[in-house]
DNA sequence: TGCACTTTGGCAACAGCGTTGCGAAAGTGG
DNA sequence: CCACTTTCGCAACGCTGTTGCCAAAGTGCA
């Protein structure tokens, strides 16, 4: 579990260096970015970036886009990342409801599904309305599959085959540019295994093993996560530059907490823990057993009908996390945002603002916004879960 | 300020397959490691450490050191790091007083001192009885500056040389095992720049260049910390793994983070910010203005001889900790911690239990034990802040 | 004592990475 | 039309870890 204790190799150097020039492709758009921006941006040598982007090109991953205008000399040429050339599904597993989502390699929301679900109705049902959501909208969007074309179309590479996950086998399989489909869900679980932990108020859940249950059955990699922390990695994929935390505001209340651009997990995929966090000692008792949480007093103030009280004791439990990391930026989510966005903005960005104030900081207090991505927002970072590693976000 | 957007080159391989080398030998002490245990250890080839390895004997700062008993075949050869190959000064500068200890590679202290100190005396004063406790202390552990000895030692090769700080000038640049000085003190500063801010109680140092200071006066680099930052990267080198808080009671009450094994000092090194955690709304106020904070209602328990409630406020203020971040283990140290050790662990460690047993915990709960290091601990830490990056610890 | 066997670790050749030197390509501007 | 600027690929290079091979240095059995 040690950081990077393992050596590194040219393979590794390798991937490192195209890892990090595809990001710079992909955060550049379809407006595309010049070999040359490339080298100053990796600080690599202009040669080494044509090299890389050489094999990119090969491999189908990017193509050349157009000419900037010339400065004196030849003009340069812009290179674009190919987005049909790689794709994930995502899937949002919530209490009530199934979305799902399929994203290309640009980050694209190209296919998008909701169905009811009760997460209370077995395994068996949710995992097959997992792949029956999956496997419809990725025949719906990307056709039938390869297989019905017998011509060998030996074009030569693909993004998804060859996971050994014995290909061939599972519904997805023959997707050449499928990379696998993320889940996120509520409950604690366990990221590195993909087993489910005690997901809140549905014990028969407990200790199931989501990943291993799915992947077989679809032939592609499988990752799962915890709702929060598939929020959080979809908007630092997205954009979100440095460290900040993702506030999820649903049927309880979490975090995704992102450090220097890499989502943190922890020893146990336990990290995020937010709405437990204690802040009125011997206060209220709250479901989960303890006194005081943030949880049980939001909820109490919103009993109350008062938001202007819940919204100070998120901003409280909000600043603590915001000093004990000194992040960047605070981004707020979830259904009970999506309904009255401005008014927790409001009322987090006041308690911080008067924190600052009264330190006399010499910093402008961090700043608070409504994350971008909205109720699909989730299932694009489940999505993330698979894509994210190409460009060297999380642990790919 | 993003993780690592930097292209890499055969260099960096080069520089990160060592580091990892020089911290496995540093780890196995003076019994020494093999060649192949560290090829295993590493995933690289043997063949891969036998070149590293070869290149640090060169260089002098590994020596063979005996053999292994056989298996059948060759006996391996274990290699062992020369510890005196490399020093690193740590300063400790508290309010009251200043303990300056030198380390040599292996992280063993080869000399320390402590002297009163009034933090309130004036930059001057204060900068001056640094340099001459640092150089007093390197005269006394390593003798006279190598410059008596007019016979051109030319054995080739030396740590600290050739930093470019205009070498010849200082009193310590002639020392060619010396690689830096590193100084852990309390008050908010930038790690990055050097400079303190406000170092609570003492308004005169605000804004003060404390590194550019030191530097051009001794004449090697400087390194500037928090003192629980130092602290912790201290334990972290010193064996402690994974993710780890450290708390630190001693004038104030803060936290040194170790994620991942990376000491986490945040965008503007204000990371560890635990004393002013509010776990009481409205609670009492505290010194920062702000009410209910951890440090105003464990001082007012002190106050009350009120022991008990203390470790609950701190276990409490703990506990928050331990589930935002998922961590693995947490440390307590600083002078107050040190007069009554047991009552403390045994407070916190309570607390967290508790939590665990309520929550019906698959996991046992976190331990909490005591900070190795004792009252010396910050100043070994601040001269890890120069011996680390060596082993791939912190941003060298 | 001798010989087969095991294991270590260095030498030499190798493949792959980014780097450097150089030149063709493709524009601008007088 | 030509000098100049800038981009970008080819070829040679230096350096990395890797592989194949072999000497060295032990153990264990006949």
């Amino acid at each position: 579990m040690k950081g990077s204790s393992v050596g590194a190799n040219l393979f590794a150097m390798r991937s490192h260096n195209t890892a990090l020039v595809l990001d710079l492709l992909r955060t550049a758009g379809p407006l595309g970015i010049s070999r040359l921006e490339l080298a100053e941006r990796t600080g690599l040598t202009p040669q080494a970036v044509s090299k890389i982007t050489g094999r990119l090109r090969e491999d189908g991953l990017v193509v050349e886009a157009g000419r900037r205008a010339s400065t004196g000399g030849k003009p340069r040429t812009t290179l674009q990342l190919v987005p049909e050339a790689g794709h994930a599904v995502g899937v949002h597993l919530d209490r009530d409801e199934l979305r799902t989502v399929l994203v290309d390699l640009a980050g694209a929301v190209v296919g998008e599904r909701r169905a009811a679900l009760d997460l209370g109705a077995g395994a068996d049902a949710v995992v097959s309305a997992v792949a029956r959501e999956a496997q419809g909208l990725v025949e719906e969007v990307l056709g039938p599959t390869a297989d019905s074309e017998p011509g060998s179309e030996d074009s030569g590479w693909s993004l998804g085959s060859g996971w050994g996950l014995g290909s061939g086998s599972g519904s997805l399989a023959a997707y050449g540019s499928l990379l696998g489909l993320g889940v996120a869900l509520p409950g604690p679980l366990d990221h590195a295994s993909g087993v489910l932990h005690r997901v809140t108020g549905f014990p028969e859940w407990d200790g199931f093993p989501l990943r291993d249950a799915l992947a077989p059955r679809l032939g592609v990699p499988v990752v799962i996560d915890k709702d929060t922390n598939a929020a959080a990695l979809g908007l630092a994929v997205a954009g979100e530059s440095g460290s900040f935390a993702y506030l999820h505001l649903g049927t309880g209340l979490g975090a995704g907490l992102v450090i220097g651009g890499v989502l943190h997990r922890g020893a146990r995929t336990g990290a995020g823990e937010f709405g437990h966090q204690v802040i009125q000692l011997d206060g209220p008792v709250c479901s989960c057993g303890n006194r005081g949480c943030i949880e049980a007093l939001c909820l109490q103030a919103m009993g109350r009908q008062d938001a202007e009280e819940a919204a100070r004791v998120l901003g409280t439990g909000t600043a603590n996390l915001v000093a004990l990391l000194d992040i960047d930026l605070v981004l707020l989510g979830g259904r009970t945002v999506e309904e009255a966005p401005e008014r927790f903005v409001r009322g987090v960005a006041g308690v911080l603002e008067e924190l600052a104030r009264r330190e006399g900081a010499t910093w402008s207090p961090v700043p608070v916004r409504v994350a971008s991505g909205g109720v699909w927002g989730v299932a694009v970072g489940a999505a993330q879960l698979l894509l994210g590693p190409l460009f060297g976000r999380g642990d790919g």
